[in-house]
DNA sequence: GGGCACCTACCGAACGTATGGTGGTCGGCG
DNA sequence: CGCCGACCACCATACGTTCGGTAGGTGCCC
């Protein structure tokens, strides 16, 4: 290229910019990072962009990461990682599995709402990585989908779901749904996070449960 | 660049390539730059590729574009309105808001799974679109998702669907769903796309209706 | 019926710029 | 002093875009 982008001003000896211990650095790069992949895609994003930001030259950036496409894995693993975390855990607690399933699925939104920006990129840049390396992030057998799948099928099998639904497209029904959030929520909206789980949850449980195990939901509660 | 690239060989007289009438290959074009997209992204896609797979240099497509953006927006447009196309027709046709609903929804869903790849690219790169285009082909108020809110609306004021439903977030609930497909459907999978719309049409219905009106529903179908 | 004008569909080559990446350097802090 | 954190200069390549040129075709006029 012609020349490194300068701050400004002819080349007098350059300001040192600002030296911070290597932590700190590292999660202003990746939170950087995954701003400037939101507003500009990964093929979009440049290196550049991204040192900018930090106030450092792109050459520097090498002192951190091997390749882009480090940086783009490392991103989407900690979104990943964080997001899956969330629903194992609220669909591993307690209750009849649709109960589990409208938790696990409030859970979901609510963290996705929460963390925009991150579930977009995921959403949007997972598929810039090479298979070898997304596989290595979404596990084998794909399974923050098993989890929903498994929660159907599992009500189906305690009679609460209604047996001509397809639990795996049950699963995949949700999981687009909720996944589709992160399109249209904006914190200003009309809707916070919280009613928005309410009401994605909602429509799933009636959508696959039983006649009687919505009837026997309503008098507990009215109870 | 060093060169453009050549089919093969040495430097002899390049053989001509097959000239085509305009239309004829324009329709290629088009073909060509969706899968090419498809597969590498906007950002990530090269006129270059294009150019390769039609036989020819990639300036000679500067014969049948003003720019690569113009391209993409060729492309989306094709995909939206015949998409659009679709969904307007399901759902203005008779029967009431429920029964509407449900073959609007197994419409998209099966116009979405044989058109896999065109609608992948819809999804992807809309936002690779200047805003201003992108308003061009949603239409100012995002009719596309207008349509399945206002049938939701339509059903509730019926009382066919539950109140507690906010048919806003229903209809993106649907559309969430329903544009997920194109995320994991093979055609050699193990469900065909007539099935799948049933299945996620079915979810959706019971998602919203009221018990009375699912109990109406069985009715009629058992008389 | 032959020549001339003009169009179509594409070639070939270049331009300017941006990109991801490399390697050597160097001030300052502990 | 040593090393951390960053600077700086520089590749090689690839990209979108532009532009002059040209072989083949079509229609028209004499």
């Amino acid at each position: 290229m012609a020349q490194d982008r300068r701050p400004a001003g002819r080349s007098e000896r350059r300001v040192p910019g600002e030296r911070k211990p290597r932590e700190e650095r590292w999660a202003q790069l990746l939170e950087v990072a995954t701003q400037v992949f939101y507003e500009k895609g990964y093929e979009g994003a440049s290196l550049q962009d991204i040192a900018d930001r930090l106030g450092m030259l792109k050459g520097s950036l090498y002192y951190y990461i091997q390749s882009k496409e480090d940086l783009l894995f490392e991103v989407i693993s900690e979104v990943h990682r964080e997001g899956y975390a969330v629903v194992r855990t609220a669909a591993a607690t307690g209750g009849d599995p649709l109960e589990r399933l409208e938790r696990t699925i409030r859970a979901h939104v609510e963290h996705a709402c929460r963390n925009l920006v991150p579930t977009a990129v995921f959403l949007h840049e997972l598929e810039s990585l090479p298979a070898a390396r997304r596989d290595a992030i979404l596990g084998a057998g794909h399974a923050y989908q098993g989890v929903f799948r498994d929660l159907v099928a599992e009500a189906q099998r305690d009679g609460l779901a209604r047996p001509d639904v397809d639990p795996r497209v049950a699963g995949l029904s949700i999981l687009g749904s909720t996944n589709w959030v992160y399109r249209w929520f904006r914190p200003d909206g009309p809707s916070t996070p919280e009613e928005i789980g309410v009401q994605l949850a909602a429509m799933a449980v009636h959508g696959v449960a039983t006649a009687d195990a919505l009837a026997a939901r309503v008098a507990a509660v009215g109870a």
